[in-house]
DNA sequence: CGTTTCGATCGAATCGATTCGATGCTAACG
DNA sequence: CGTTAGCATCGAATCGATTCGATCGAAACG
């Protein structure tokens, strides 16, 4: 049978079916029209060297695109247990993937690899050794809630405006000494905390830690130990609300009778019997909005900037504020 | 300044720096040596040209690599909503990323992108369009947990005999009755049904679901409400066992008192007040025994499949036998 | 019947590097 | 001083397709 030499390239195929190169390709590609008989034919000799189709390297030099985006997520443990990463990750794959784009997570390294744009959702990090040699490549790059650095379209959500609303409805419900849980210092938790500062100047400041239940559970315990004289505490994600309700539920503080407790993100915490008041953001447009962006920068096209608004939601965590005892 | 017609080739700075292609690739890959000065001269052309370093496209394509390693977890959210995922995801990016690959997320698509391997991760699914498209371009494939297609390699844990050694650990508490949550029928799904059927052949099945909390959640609630006859629940995942612990006590049932609980996999679940009884799995070294194998097959080596063992980790949710008043 | 048009096919250039084998030069050695 | 290594450099082939412009034939038209 056929010597397992090499494998059957295109111009084989071309040869097998009596025809030549550029009609070999077309006849796959489908870019120009080609006569049924011929294709068949040339599909037929493919089938019959074990031909697998084009070589996608090969199409990707000739092309110039590699069809894949880069995406920068951090530590991939650390950025996935964040249940708001996952909905808006979804989305991008999906409309990239409905475009023939593949995803690639992107380390710190990976310079060397052809990527047709890169997508940086690290919030909380702020410089990143690849982003020169990205802008020395000219490739295109979508920044999801900053850093805004130059060249670069940006997708947010208007945090502050998200934050000044729950805030607006604690102070309704008579609180005026709240603490606040916030994030690493970042765009997203500068603009949060602003928006809870618009109506609480003064809220005390917890800490800061990650979206990550333990490591918010550590430092929520701590303070709530010391019997802070509050009776509302924000929080800048809905894990850490969370963390917060176990906690106080742990030291004998009801929630939200004792204690109001306010997240941010709206994603679902199936595990926590209270439903949260939560700044919900829309994750999966957001999503969609990067991968908009995305394509058409890879299109050559100019984008704009998009901030996506955000929606209050009511929950059983928040609820009138009442004097310690 | 320069035009802006076309951005430098490797050609470009051959010639601005007086030397041959081939001495310029040279300078830039390390691949045979050049002279210092050579070296330097060839840098100083690039940096002035603005040349970013060799195209990877055309790299990829002369040596016939992508450096690129596919991955199928399936649905992103679905996938990565499993912590025990994760811990394996990392592993496997970082002895990646350390060879230089970077990992793709597959959807069901992506037959057109160059890949110099695929993992495949999705548990519970046993057919896969994009198998027989790779087999065809003799892309290497690893196979996590199954199923065992040929010319794969496979990689898994002794879910038989953790299980097996789960369900001993129950017997010796005196339980005599025990029901059993699964996982969608699947490879790991029969192994562990079996192991637990190695000890309690008559263990009832209560039913399927994912490694979803608010699924499992619905499927345990039903079960409980129909008060049934066992002491205790075997559960495929600690994310299924965490459901039955919710609803158990939900209906005010004390765990392990009143029911025993055990899960499978070993994750951290901090938002859980109790420690699970559990199966731990070597998530990290199946990780790095995925990746090892990749790099491998890369390499043309065959690769023996792999099993690693798992261990018992006997925590607060299991206890003694009760019988029902 | 001559001319135009249109679709199918082909030839050749091109994408941008890597790499093999050959060549030239210098230094070491007998 | 003649020869032999050995290192740096170079020229040319190669990876495997896509795509532009040209060509060829047949159908449509006047």
């Amino acid at each position: 049978m056929s010597g397992s030499t090499r494998s059957p390239t295109l111009a084989d195929v071309a040869e097998a079916a009596g025809v030549s190169l550029s009609t070999a390709s077309l006849s796959f590609s489908g870019n120009k029209p080609v006569s049924e008989a011929t294709r068949a034919r040339v599909l037929a000799a493919a089938a019959r060297l074990g031909y697998a189709g084009p070589n996608p390297l090969a199409r990707n030099l000739r092309q110039g695109r590699s069809g894949v985006v880069g995406i920068a997520v951090g530590p991939l443990s650390t950025a996935f247990r964040d249940p708001a990463a996952l909905p808006m990750l979804d989305a991008v794959s999906e409309v990239l993937g409905a475009a023939g784009l593949g995803l690639l997570l992107m380390g710190d390294d990976h310079a060397r690899l052809p990527l047709d744009a890169v997508i940086y959702d690290i919030c909380g990090r702020e410089t990143w050794a690849a982003y020169d040699d990205l802008a020395a490549r000219e490739v295109p790059l979508v920044v999801v809630e900053g850093p805004d650095w130059p060249g670069t379209t940006f997708v947010d959500i208007d945090h502050r405006a998200g934050c000044a609303a729950l805030a607006a409805h604690l102070h309704e419900l008579g609180h005026r000494r709240v603490a606040l849980l916030t994030l690493e210092p970042s765009h997203p938790q500068r603009e949060r905390e602003a928006g809870v500062r618009d109506v609480f100047p003064d809220a005390h400041v917890i800490g800061a830690c990650a979206s990550d239940l333990a490591a918010a559970q550590d430092l929520v315990a701590a303070y709530l130990a010391t019997g802070p004289d509050v009776t509302a505490v924000v929080c800048q994600s809905d894990v850490q609300a969370a963390a917060v309700v176990i906690e106080a539920r742990r030291l004998g503080l009801a929630v939200p009778d004792d204690l109001s407790v306010a997240g941010f993100d709206g994603v679902a915490t199936p595990w926590l019997d209270v439903e949260l008041t939560t700044v919900v953001q829309p994750l999966a447009a957001k999503g969609r909005a990067v991968a908009d962006a995305v394509l058409r920068r890879i299109d050559g096209e100019d984008v704009d900037d998009v901030v996506l608004p955000v929606e209050l939601r009511i929950g059983d965590s928040t609820g009138p504020a009442v004097e310690p005892a």
